[in-house]
DNA sequence: AGTTGCTTGTG
DNA sequence: ACAAGCAAC
């Protein structure tokens, strides 16, 4: 019997993998892997983004050995290049079919539409699956027939109409008969722009994912509504960068969550209903990507706010990107960023604020920069983010939400630990004078002044905003 | 998933 | 003073 092909993108696993488990139904399989450098390249992921996928393809490699399944690795520069390639591979291997798992945003969606194209033009099956959503982008709609913009609708809607075969753990397929084909090596990375971080920070595969799911769940995940905002504490999932490679499913979290919840995802437990609500996040945001694709064209969401009137500060942007703004909370949260490829959600919200209302720089470059460094780099939650952040964006942000830097520092780092862990220089203050050193001390301290003051900035901020048309 | 400034109440 | 409540941004 002919094979199928399997052509892994950014669901490394074989455990609950919709496609695989399709494909392995029907008969023997045979795995490909296509790296797109110039691709990744323009679509701007960063190096530890990069490490971490090639990481994840060998860890795949390595469990679909187990399955023996042989992994293929072929280049395709570009996504145009890409159909031709899966079709020499399907030829080269004799597979009649091929099936992958979909992703949503526009440049990725329309590589699959057409890879479909070519396989059907050439008398070969191929089939896209939904995997890394509950609901398929179109699936859940307003009363009026629309794509959600605003979360809490979606969220709602989203519980209401979940079923637990939607949820349900796709078979792991069984090891199959050796085929003649043998798996290939792993390609080496392309030259990287930076260094990426250590690469203990952040194991790749599906083993080091499920071990971090489980110690989340079972330490963190009771505590995680009342500790999530302390970034001193490691009160997150950390589970970022393997959700947005498919180290791990949507499903596992959401399957861990109702064995340990009584069988309940939306009451129960506060800490585990909470987490919940930030999973179905990245699904909204994979659907305003595919229901709205201008957001992949770098437009904002909202679209009388592309008049905005950004301004060109190349110095703030620096200071903004090196963390020396003169905000503690700021800098160190950049700081983290670029020492370990990740940074606590309350933080991405406060300088991503920072830079698109303080600065008024364009949150389009924020975006980029956080890409570059991120290991959990994923175009739809990034999007959304900054969107969000920068009030352009869906939830209908107001304009005038904009956050006190040294009020947030205060609430969430009480203490100032996480202050002092990436500000060396102000760990010698007492903790309450670290959220905003008084200027008298910053010349021994070797700390930046503030390079904007809040006051004056937030009125810059609302006065530009309130120049757009339709916010009035 | 916010902040500010003002009012009112309390000591 | 300072906290709590509230409207406006």
């Amino acid at each position: 019997m002919a094979p199928s092909l399997v052509w892994f993108r950014s669901d490394l696993r074989i455990h609950d993998n919709t496609a695989l488990t399709a494909a392995a139904r029907r008969g023997p399989v045979v795995a490909v892997f296509l790296r797109s450098t110039a691709q990744w390249r323009a679509h701007g992921h960063g190096a530890n983004k990069l490490d971490f996928w090639r990481r994840g393809v060998a860890a795949l490699s390595e469990s679909l050995a187990e399955l023996n399944i042989p992994l293929l690795h072929r280049d395709a520069e570009t996504f145009a290049t890409v159909p031709e390639t899966l079709l020499a591979v399907a030829r080269e291997v004799g597979a009649d079919a091929l099936h992958f798992n979909r992703e949503y945003p526009l440049d990725e969606a329309r590589r699959d539409a057409r890879v479909i194209e070519a396989f059907t033009a050439a008398g070969l099956a191929a089939t896209g699956h939904h995997d890394a959503v509950a609901f398929a982008p179109g699936e859940l709609l307003t009363g009026k027939g629309d794509v959600y913009g605003v979360f809490t609708p979606f969220a709602r809607a989203w519980h209401r109409q979940v079923t637990a075969e939607r949820l349900a753990l796709r078979d792991t397929p069984g090891p199959q008969a050796p085929l003649t084909i043998r798996a290939e090596p792993l390609p080496e990375l392309p030259p990287l722009e930076d260094t990426p971080v250590d690469s203990r920070q952040w194991p790749a595969g599906e083993g080091p994912a499920a071990d971090r799911l489980e110690r989340f769940l079972r330490f963190r995940g009771r505590h995680y509504a009342d500790q999530r905002d302390y970034p001193a504490i490691r009160g997150t999932s950390e589970l970022s960068p393997y959700l947005a490679l498919g180290m791990l499913s949507h499903r596992q979290c959401l399957q861990a969550v109702l064995a340990g919840n009584g069988g309940a995802l939306a009451d129960g437990d506060a800490g585990l209903t909470a987490w919940v609500g930030e999973l179905i996040w990245r699904e909204f945001y994979q659907h305003v990507a595919a229901g709205f694709p201008r957001v992949c064209r770098h437009r904002a969401f909202q679209a009388h706010t592309e008049a905005l009137p950004w301004r060109d500060d190349e110095p703030g942007f620096r200071a903004w990107c090196e963390g020396r703004t003169g905000y503690p909370i700021v800098d160190a949260a950049m700081r983290q960023l670029v020492a370990t490829g990740w940074m606590h959600n309350r933080l991405r919200m406060v300088t991503a604020m920072f830079l698109a209302k303080h600065l008024l720089i364009d949150w389009r470059r924020g975006e980029a920069f956080f890409l570059r460094h991120l290991v959990d780099g994923e175009f739809a939650a990034n999007n959304g983010g900054w969107q969000w952040a920068a009030s352009t964006g869906t939830d209908a942000a107001p304009y005038f939400r904009i956050f006190n830097p040294t009020t947030q520092s205060q609430r969430f780092d009480p203490e100032g630990r996480f202050l002092a862990e990436w500000l060396p220089e102000l760990a010698g203050l007492p903790a309450r004078a670290r959220h905003a050193p008084g200027r008298d001390l910053l010349p021994r301290l070797d700390y930046p002044a503030p390079i904007v003051e809040h006051k004056a900035a937030r009125a810059r901020a609302l006065a530009a905003f309130k120049g757009l048309s339709p916010e009035r």
